[in-house]
DNA sequence: ATACTCCTTATAGCGCACTCTAAAGCAAGT
DNA sequence: ACTTGCTTTAGAGTGCGCTATAAGGAGTAT
């Protein structure tokens, strides 16, 4: 008793416009979605946490042009996971650098409101 | 004695390449830059200060749209100071923000990682 | 039958932030 | 005098990640 889900439902679910959905699927970053007898998508939850993680790879920078690579080694099936993991850690590295150069711009930022509170303050 | 520094030395020392030097002052992120007797453009310290800040928002991810309002604000003079701390302090909250959603996902790159690691093992 | 709504595909267009090219000027070196 | 090497400008081109359009098909409502 699967629940199928059309695009427009999956749109609401990600927050992923139905464009970029189809789009996604054209270039590669998602595959094996089913279709009904109408040939319109219908989508599982397994799709779903497929395109979630996808979204956290994006939102975390990484190029599609690698989201792609993550995503044909998933398809090629379990002899990948180690490639797959390998993969995520050197992205976990980018995402910690990322993270860590915020910071240090976070910081100047900070001293230059300081900055300009005390030319108020002086005013 | 104020050193004189060339487009190419600027480049040199904040990793902007001299296109990227001229698109930003064309379009209005810096400003005030002189020019010697052949029409080249000779950089202050106050120049390298200023550009240095500009990528500091750049690499924050502010949009240049607002790091030229930023920069229009400096041009104004001293009484746009509380403006400048304002537009800061959204930017501030903005980047707080970003660097929550990257730890929020790295934490689930991070559980992929050990899903992968378990199957590794087994296997 | 006709209109409406949802979907499909292929392909074109957009916004952002650069990045490069073309044409020209000036100064030093050979 | 001429080449080299730096600069200038205006404007064209690039790459990324979407976003929109056009043309068409199937199912439902009137």
């Amino acid at each position: 008793m699967e629940k199928k889900l059309s695009i427009q439902d999956i749109a609401a679910l990600t927050g992923l416009s139905t464009y970029t959905l189809r789009y996604y699927e054209n270039i590669g970053l998602l595959s094996g979605i089913e279709r009904d007898a109408k040939g319109y998508r219908v989508y599982s939850m397994e799709d779903i946490s497929c395109i979630e993680f996808v979204i956290k790879l994006r939102d975390t920078d990484m190029p599609i042009s690698q989201i792609k690579e993550f995503s044909d080694l998933r398809r090629q099936g379990n002899s990948t996971v180690i490639e797959r993991k390998e993969l995520l850690e050197v992205h976990q590295a980018n995402v910690i650098k990322q993270m860590k150069e915020l910071g240090d711009n976070l910081i100047k930022i900070n001293e230059k409101i300081n900055h300009y509170k005390k030319l108020a303050e002086q005013a």
